[in-house]
DNA sequence: TGTTTGACGGACA
DNA sequence: CTGTCCGCCAAAC
């Protein structure tokens, strides 16, 4: 019988560090940082997650983005200049995962 | 305690 | 392309 149980405290770090590998001038999918941090289908916690994290943080949370390549966040502006320092320049609304997907 | 909501996503019409 | 439906689950209400 496994526990797969883990505290809030746990799933948040998990989540936190797999974001954190995400390198400059490339992105992500909610759904493929759930997978990443052992928590298959639920990408909705990792926008949930990153909703709460503090205004300063160090972690590249504008490296995410949804499964269109879309921006959720509601501040999208902010992050879409946040992406465009690296380099990523959203085209209709979306970045090209054909080409900016981070794989590990 | 029951219902709704939300930085999501895939299947389907 | 748009719109609907369902699964997911903590938090807010």
């Amino acid at each position: 019988m496994l526990i797969l149980a883990k505290s809030m405290t746990e799933v948040r770090t998990a989540i936190w560090q797999v974001v954190s590998l995400i390198p400059a001038g490339k992105v992500a999918s909610y759904r493929q940082i759930a997978a990443l941090a052992g928590l298959p289908q639920q990408a909705r916690m990792v926008g949930r997650i990153l909703s709460k994290l503090p205004k300063d943080t160090a972690i590249p949370w504008h490296r995410v983005v949804n499964a269109t390549g879309g921006i959720s966040n509601p501040n999208a502006s902010h992050q879409i200049e946040r992406l465009a320092e690296e380099g990523l320049t959203p085209i209709n609304g979306r970045i090209n995962l054909k080409h900016h997907r981070w794989q590990p």
